[in-house]
DNA sequence: TATATTTACGCAACCGGTTGTGTAAATATA
DNA sequence: TATATTTACACAACCGGTTGCGTAAATATA
């Protein structure tokens, strides 16, 4: 069948097509398409203008193939539809982009067993690097041992593993904890409660292990009493101050292991009539657009979402081009965002 | 090379390796794995637990070389980081997961050339099938045509194009905006001002025409001056405030074409001590969860987002089954949902 | 016992690019 | 003029699975 048959069809014009069609070989088809040396100038310029003509698209599958690169990343991610996540991978994905990656993105919905299933997912699909961060059940690394062993540039961010070596894409969420609990005590708070995150995820750890440390510089004794431990969503938020209120926990402020919880609070707090800030001063973690919605607007740490995936992705080019021994642990500076929630003083 | 020394120095398992590990040929091998009964039990056997012994991983290339299709969706959606598209995509991913596939995620950042070169990524990339809300700059749909030509299922949501004939999924748009707007006239509003998304938009002018024919069936002339052509973002919300309050228009209620333009309008409202829905009401379109997050909370059109990725996928798979030359569009049932942001009436 | 059928597997082509090697013709160098 | 080099292209192997077809041996049927 000749080219022009097969494209009134609308069958795949392949390199064959093009070359039959000159009465040349396909080698010769597709160096000429990268423009290669040794084919002359007139065949190249035949067959550009061929491919052009026939709106030629190279099948990346059988060059994939052939090369052992599918200019993909894989991206897992707990949970899309939370600000910090799809604006991550919005960082990912520019960088990606722009150097002519594709991106495929996967949800473990916060479940390990789903992880494990399409990290082999995307090992099969032969990707050539992967951006994760960790579900909250995740113990257990193993699936991710396999993309180290093949030298698959793997890249961890936000929530990172515990017992495996790799790169890494953080904020200082210890030094973030920090700052945001020292604030609540300069404003005069005294017996301020965390709700944190699952114990077993790093940053969860880092943020408590903040919020003690900030409670002991200032001589505040560290109450577990006052330490809850929740989650990373709004209804945990809801149900977890709820339980404190139920137990008449007495405090002064809330230091909420993110800002969807720490909204959460609010909510609750406002429902029940509990002023903020002046009964009960609110803080949370992330600076999502929601903590400039609510009232009053929330203290929260700004974490640089976009960046941080800026920043896995260009760690992965750079694995990419100069694989290395060595891992590239990138930890980003968090921005301390005052706002009313929190300010007990008058000024 | 053994395959015993392949697995230990990390390379690539396949089913060569496994082949001649038993004996037999490679055709073998890939039926075993199948469980094609024209295989012995033993043989079949001896095979799966060589495979699991050295974690064979199937490579997903070179099988869809051969077959043609990778199990994979494209998804185009103009910008992730808003609830309304994770969400969907979230729908999608579930339906796309259970069924085998992956979805390769793209974002267009509203712009026309960014969403050609990455529909022509996806053709490349051959993916089994196309999922787009397209961007607010597109007009011309030529590069989605190659997907219809080569029978690539294509289906369209919330942004639905113009001049060009595919599956599609959408809400009642019209209904939505007519039933909220009809709310406002019940709850007493008189001069109605519509913040409208970009027009070259279907939803858009749906949401207008709801808009207008709610006024005129009840008698209130529409008004042009009180039309303003905004966008989907807050911060277009918040400069179009600006604009309408610079104007000294007297309005009584401000129905945004999405929430997000409505949070602005609130935030920008609020600041000027305006109050809300007493002096000016505010009902908006997705109910994002910043809805209830916003003092007085936000009135608002419920779409069911989850769904309607839920929706297309599931038109994506019935066309993979059983490719038809007939499109099915399918229209979601959106449901007002009234909170105080618009309930002026005492009751 | 002779023929038909089933079982179990190998061979080789195929998917559509990519690339190492070979070679004839054209040009350059000795 | 004889040899060396460059130019421009073809051939064929290759990537790693998949599948149609062929066939010998084992079993079933007549």
């Amino acid at each position: 069948m000749s080219i022009e048959d097969r494209y009134k069809l609308n069958k795949e014009i392949t390199l064959i097509d093009i070359a039959n069609e000159l009465n040349v070989s396909k080698s010769t088809v597709s160096r000429a398409l990268q423009n290669h040396h040794s084919i002359g100038a007139e065949t190249t310029k035949a067959v550009h203008e061929l491919a052009k003509k026939y709106n030629y698209q190279p099948n990346a599958i059988a060059s994939s193939l052939f090369k052992k690169s599918t200019k993909t990343i894989g991206v897992i991610v707990p949970i899309l539809s939370h600000y910090f996540f799809s604006t991550v991978i919005a960082g990912i994905e520019d960088v990606a982009y722009k150097a002519g990656y594709k991106v495929i993105i996967c949800q473990s919905h916060e479940l390990y067993e789903r992880e494990v299933i399409v990290s082999k997912t995307l090992l099969s699909a032969k990707v050539d690097g992967l951006i994760v961060s960790v579900s909250k059940e995740t113990v257990n690394m193993d699936h991710f041992q396999q993309f180290l062993d093949k030298n698959i540039p793997l890249i961890f961010f936000d929530r990172l593993p515990t017992g495996i070596q790799s790169n890494s894409v953080s904020v200082d969420d210890y030094e973030g904890a920090f700052k945001i609990v020292e604030h609540l005590i300069e404003q005069g708070c005294k017996r301020i409660a965390h709700f944190t995150g699952p114990l077993n995820i790093a940053l969860a750890q880092n943020r408590l292990q903040g919020y003690k440390d900030a409670l002991r510089k200032h001589h505040i004794p560290v109450n577990d009493e006052l330490i809850y431990e929740c989650g990373f969503e709004r209804t945990q938020g809801i149900t977890t101050t709820e339980k404190l209120l139920t137990d008449q926990v007495s405090v002064d402020a809330i230091f909420a292991v993110c800002d969807p919880v720490a909204i959460g609070v609010m909510l609750t707090l406002k429902q029940k009539s509990i002023k903020i800030p002046h009964d009960i001063a609110v803080v949370g973690f992330n600076d999502d657009p929601t903590a400039t919605v609510i009232d009053p607007p929330l203290t929260t740490v700004a974490q640089p979402a976009f960046e941080i995936g800026v920043a896995a992705a260009d760690i992965f080019l750079k694995q990419v081009i100069g694989p290395s021994r060595s891992y590239i642990k990138e930890v980003l500076k968090t921005n301390l965002t005052i706002r009313q929630s929190s300010l007990r003083k008058n000024r």
